[in-house]
DNA sequence: ACGGTTCAGTGAACCGCTTCACCTACGGCT
DNA sequence: AGCCGTAGGTGAAGCGGTTCACTGAACCGT
């Protein structure tokens, strides 16, 4: 039988004082140093904490931050949410880890979720972005974006798609690729995303035949995707947008005999810090994951401390030549 | 402004019923089909949903698991947490992830923080397994250990260890390798883990050179220690007790122009999906993670469905033999 | 000496749900 | 008819904090 905690009240009947006095005493509040220190003691000395859920039921905060991820499959979401997590720590906070599973449903019913868990403000890579229940979320909680933007947001981090698909494109053109199949991550629903959007536009603008096809961020999935792909019709180049995908298309390849970049070139979006590692080491577009982890911590700690000013951080792509990506013969 | 959520009492009153009717109707329990079917149509006339923190507070429970890593800087624990979370959501739980760094400290405080958020049940992998305050909270909650060993958890999935190091390096020693370099996960303080002891034991059982060095988990932080083994008195082989290092031996082989492995062999311990996908594929010891997320998830879920029988599943290890271990010349 | 501030602390009403003890009406059994 | 068992429901007391409105005393300047 656990012995039962302590509770603020026995700490008022030890020190004579009344809970409320004790409540305000342990967060250095509206109390003489004195009594401070008295109730600090006999806290101390009864072992006595506040217990979060009480105290989220009766003032509405945790000191917590929601992190709702799109997919944590991808190994790049998993590299952010370890990223935040730490960075929020060092802010004296927790983060409360969510997977959406890549299922626009569950990132509403998530979302809502964590509202209700009463986190202090929610980060989100969101799927769906322009879904219409973020607004509603927005004006009950500080809600920091990344990736797209998101309408009523207390601060974004958002990532100029247009660019680096653009980038990422031109780059394969410029090496005389024309018939490149791409590899977006797979979605329970479609919802139709911007950068999505864009890479035909500008497939079309640079004269590019583009195929498109979704894969999983998993390993197994994205191989398995990568090997329809190139078993088919094979393009001469494939872009994927993460490289947890392009990592199926070097599996799937491998798997193949083929060899990267002589029989199929493979372009990455993301720079996981395993693709500078493989070889040959993955051409991709670089989105700066420690910046993007501290504008993130940044905005949503401004956000919750009552920052008020609407906070926009674009975040610029660097192509990062490796040498996955070889001029066509 | 955002609306104010319908609570109970609001549905209460639209059913005609009492506060305590609506929160059994809603559960299920103790009224007729008839009201049932009245309360739900009225709940969801409302949009009225339990509040999960007043809901913890009543009842004391919350129908979350919490997940607490040592170091999520680790791929493999990092898929083994998604493999969980996931796992978990298939039987309508949630995980709340937290991670230790690799802290003793701060995984105690973790463990108690998520007893107070009142998480239905825990799932650790422990830093300091024999550390005393599990007892205390064993007690208190059921505990999956994954990993090492804890006393009066309610199941356990543990990795034989000795047999796991056992293997790995009788297989470097029939390769010929004599003087070996062994990098365990720095940790911020270390209490004596089985397994290292382990790997001194049977260095000495193997007549063996062993020197043991720590390093990071992140691929930055791994290439610098392993820059720093590599540079000194060269051994023939490394073995990393996590994939994740062997990765950063890898890249730090890789910018000191050695071949892996020619000039140096690399084991790992893990087998992370992106094992095989290094040029060359690693070696290591492949303990199955797919294995071990479906019995952690069974194991807790019988413990907090009031399974009352501890069990206990121990993890065989497997030899996978890829490119990176080679006969010394 | 007196009204007006400030300071330290108090009581009680929440926050929104669960649960325990109790109540009522109804049907069945003898 | 009388009694009991049960299904269906009610009221109120929590769970363990926070917060708001208020009080009593000390202190202030005039």
């Amino acid at each position: 039988m656990p012995r039962k905690r302590a509770t603020i009240r026995e700490v008022a009947q030890a020190t004579g004082l009344s809970p409320a006095a004790v409540s305000y005493a342990l967060r250095g509040l509206q109390v003489s140093e004195e009594t401070m220190e008295r109730v600090r003691a006999a806290a101390a000395e009864l072992g006595y904490e506040a217990d979060p859920i009480a105290r989220a039921l009766a003032s509405g905060r945790t000191g917590m931050i929601g992190l709702l991820c799109g997919s944590l499959e991808d190994l790049w979401q998993q590299s952010l949410a370890v990223g935040i997590s730490r960075g929020l720590r060092e802010k004296d906070r927790y983060a409360l880890i969510l997977d959406a599973v890549g299922d626009p449903a569950r990132e509403r019913a998530f979302a809502q979720r964590l509202r209700d868990q009463r986190v202090d403000g929610l980060i989100v890579q969101p799927i769906d972005p322009a879904a219409a229940f973020w607004g509603e979320l927005c004006d009950s909680l500080p809600v920091v974006a990344i990736g797209d933007s998101i309408k009523g947001t207390a601060g974004e981090v958002v990532f100029d798609n247009r660019r680096g698909v653009t980038m990422a494109l031109e780059h394969l053109r410029d090496l005389g690729h024309r018939r490149i199949a791409v590899l977006t991550p797979t979605r329970a629903s479609t919802p139709d995303r911007p950068a999505d959007l864009h890479v035909t536009a500008e497939a079309d603008r640079l004269g590019l035949d583009i195929e498109v096809a979704t894969a999983p961020h998993g390993l197994a999935g994205a191989t398995s995707a990568a090997r329809d792909l190139l078993t088919a019709r094979r393009p001469s180049a494939v872009f994927c947008f993460a490289d947890s995908i392009a990592y199926g298309v070097y599996a799937a390849a491998q798997e193949l005999g083929l060899d990267v970049p002589a029989d199929v070139s493979v372009m990455g979006y993301d720079d996981h810090p395993m693709s500078g590692l493989l070889t040959p080491g993955l051409t991709t577009v670089d989105w700066d994951i420690d910046g993007i982890v501290r504008a993130a911590v940044r905005l949503i700690s401004a956000a919750t401390d009552g920052g008020t000013r609407r906070r926009r951080v674009v975040q610029a792509p660097t192509l990062r030549e490796r040498g996955s990506v070889a001029r066509v013969r």
